[in-house]
Order: structure tokens, then sequence, then C-alpha cells
DNA sequence: ATGGGTGTATCTGTATACAGCATGGCAATG
DNA sequence: CATTGCCATGCTGTATACAGATACACCCAT
């Protein structure tokens, strides 16, 4: 068994580059919910054809981040507050497996990426920004995601992070700089686990904060679908 | 939250038919591993262009059921051993979660369609037949996974038997009239629970079942590797 | 003034044509 | 006779043109 850590190489086809940033964008609400994406507008601003954007966006159908009818378009999913709650539940469970099913052994350069990105966080906490703070989680998820060992599981968790991602992010910029200083005590937390080699540990501090996530999802979210709703739309 | 299992309505786009269809000729075996897959051909017997069938194919690849390169075409993927038992090691954790994760209630109507898998699995019993054997395995995992309330556990319960399922069909044919035994068992272990509305321990036998039919695994299929490679080619 | 029907604009779905690429066979040459 | 280079063939990837479908606006009739 070979470190085949080496097969998320990037040597992506074109339209899975496509599929990638089109995902990106809507996990980071440069699409938000009900966004409508116009396959030519797409097209024109990737240089290519309306073959490959169809085809980019085909393949993200499945995660149900689109939905797309026929003469009316493709529009971003408003995610119903049932799945929300789906979603959140799975990655509840999937981070615990992290630590159990053959996760990856930690490298040195791993915790170098961690290190940097407990600096970036801090720095973060200084002068907060959501779309920094946005990426800066994206990138500790990727950074977990390697330490996965089973591909199937990896698949699943960025799955599952896609889902709950633009809700996430969208609660986050609005909470403020409150999920910054989370964001830092996380990285730390993670950081002295991954020290220690405990994947197990880094699992269930994954799972304690996506619980921490959730809640504040249902703070601000819920609260105020409940409310708008209360008042008649 | 109204009974949301009607929501798997088969009101399909063309496209969605022709990727459970290529989706169910590689489970079966219709496809074998290393079976290549051309377009043309493909377009030709579905009565459509080329367009349809492309999209299909590149919506199955995130399964990793296939695999397609320039100016070779689309081949079934045979699937290397370490990947067969990370498959096989996410089924057993996500059999468990069956139970766990808001399940739906069991209705008159499951516990129908059980009976009647239960007969056919009988009748199985006594006149073997591989591709029977087959589909009656494969209805029994549709309606474990409409027992499934999670929508994103539903998908990747799905996604991992897509990913199994070749390498044990092809297993179980050679097994022989064994696993038809081994179906009528665990379908009436399974009804047994059902009947009792304990959807946990629906999970729980599924899991104890998929470990079966992995030591089937290991012991026809990785034996015949072993000795194959020690032979030389 | 309002409701219904129709026309138009625009988007997705499909078909077809072409370019890039890999593979296998064939021929020429050492 | 072996080897190497070239060419033909067939496949996927991409681009373009057309058909189907839907929403919206406008107009006419009531």
């Amino acid at each position: 068994m070979q470190d085949n850590r080496m097969d998320l190489q990037d040597e992506k086809t074109p339209v899975e580059s496509i599929q990638l940033e089109i995902i990106r964008r809507i996990c980071f609400l440069d699409y938000p919910p009900g966004c409508q994406l116009k396959e030519a507008e797409l097209a024109v601003e990737f240089g290519v054809s309306r073959t490959p954007v169809r085809d980019a966006i085909s393949r993200i159908k499945h995660l149900g981040l689109v939905e797309t009818r026929n003469g009316v378009g493709t529009v971003v999913t408003v995610l119903p507050r049932q799945q929300i709650e789906q979603v959140y539940e799975m990655r509840l469970q999937l981070a615990t497996l992290i630590g159990t099913v053959s996760p990856h052994a930690i490298t040195q350069q791993d915790l170098a990426r961690m290190d940097a990105l407990l600096d970036d966080a801090i720095a973060l906490q200084a002068a907060f920004d959501a779309r920094r703070y946005v990426e800066l989680n994206d990138q500790l998820q990727i950074l977990i995601a390697d330490l996965i060992g089973n591909a199937l599981l990896r698949s699943f968790w960025r799955q599952a992070y896609f889902q709950a991602a633009s809700t996430w992010y969208g609660v986050a910029s609005r909470a403020g700089d409150g999920v910054a200083a989370s964001l830092v005590q996380e990285i730390q937390e993670m950081k002295r686990a991954m020290e220690r080699g405990d994947i197990a540990a880094v699992g269930f501090i994954q799972r304690v904060h996506i619980g921490y996530g959730y809640n504040r999802i249902i703070e601000h979210l819920f609260a105020e679908e409940d409310t708008s709703v209360a008042s008649g739309t």
C-alpha cells in the first residue's frame, strides 16, 4: 500500500475544474440559494462551450446543490430545514468515523499546514472578514479530509460538507467574529490531537464543533424562519 | 413533515433512466469489470443521441464504477482489493446507522414487500439461479434503503451498495446456492425485526450479513488473486 | 378595470459535426 | 528477420445548431 494520498493529485480535466469552481461558488455563497446559473454565461466566463458547463452542472446535481428545470434554468437549491437537520445529523456521525476507519498517518506536512492555518485564524480573529473565514474553514475541511484513509468515507465527508457549507457560511457571516474565536480554538485543539497522532480525537473534536455550528444555525437561521413564518411571510 | 417517502417518485428524466440502467448493468455484471462502454452503441440502443448517454455516463463517474480516458473509451472499473476493503468497511459502519439516524416508521406495505421477498428467496433456494439471486438481493437493498429516513444516509447507503455490488455478485454466483440459504435467513431475521418495529435491529442484521458476504469475498476472490499472483500472472 | 389568452424572449434538452488522441496494423529499412 | 516509423481506425471531448418548454408581458374582450 503505497501512500495513496497522492491520488488526490490535481490533474483535473477541464470539466472537473469547472465543477469544483461552481461547487465552491455555491458553498461560498457567491451563488446564494435561489441564484440562477445560466449555462451560456458560465460558458463565456470559462472560455468554453456550453457542453462542458452542462456536464459540470449535471455532475453536481447528485449533491442536491442545484435544481434545473427545462425552459426555466438551473437555480441553486434552497435547502429545506429538514434536509439541513439530516445533513448535520450525518456529519456528526461521519466525524466519529474519521478516527475509526483506516486513517492516514499524520505527517509533518500536515502539522505544518495546521500551523499555518492556526496563524491565519489568529490573524482573522484580530480583523474579522467573512470571506476570509469561509476560506480558512474550507482549508480546514480539506486538511481533515486528507487525514481520512478510507476513500469512500472521504467522499462522503466532502459530500456532506458541500451540502452544509452554504448554510453554515451564511450563518457564520452574520454571527460575526465570534465564530473566528471558535475556529481558533478548534484548530488549536485539533493541532494538539494531531501532535499526539490521535486521529480519533481529531474526529471527536470535529464532532463537537460541528455540533456548535449546528446550534448556531438553529439559533440564527431557524429562529428567523420561525418568526418570519409567524409574522406571515 | 409529510411522508417524504413519496419523493422517490419515479418521474425520472431520460438521462436519469439511462444512468440507472447503466448502473444496474454494471452492478449485475451485464457489464463486467473491464468491459468497454461505447457511447455510440448505447445511444443506438436507447434510441437517443450520444449527448444524453454521455451525460449519464459522466454522472456515474463519481461512484468510481467507470473510468474514461480520451481516445480509449469508457471501461468498467476493476476495483482494486484495497478499495473493496474500504467499501465494505464503510458498509459495516453505515449499516449500524440505519436504526440510529431518523429512521422511517415501518409500514404494512414494507412488511408485505418483505413477505413477498421471502417467498421468492425460498423459491430460489429450491432452484438456484445466479441472476435471480442478484435481483432479489437488489430488491432487498432497495427495501432497506426505503427504511432510511435520512436522505443523505440513504444516498450514501446506495453509493456504497453500488460500489460493492458487482464484486459481491461475482462471488455469490460462483459460491452457488449456499448464498440463497443465507439470503433466506437474512430476510427471515429482518422480517422478525421489522414486525417488532425495531429498525435498529434491521441495521445490525444487515451489518452481520454484510460481514458474512465480505468473508466470502475474501475466501473466494482474494484467495484466487493471491494464488494467481503467486503462480506468476 | 380586470381576466384570460396569446406571442415572444430565453433557457434547457438534444442532435449533429468536428477535433484531439490512443491504439493496432502495415510497410519499409537496418 | 527484427525493429521502427507511419497511417488508418475508432473512441471520447468539444463546439455549434436546433427543438422543446416555460415564464412573462402585452393586448383584447368583457
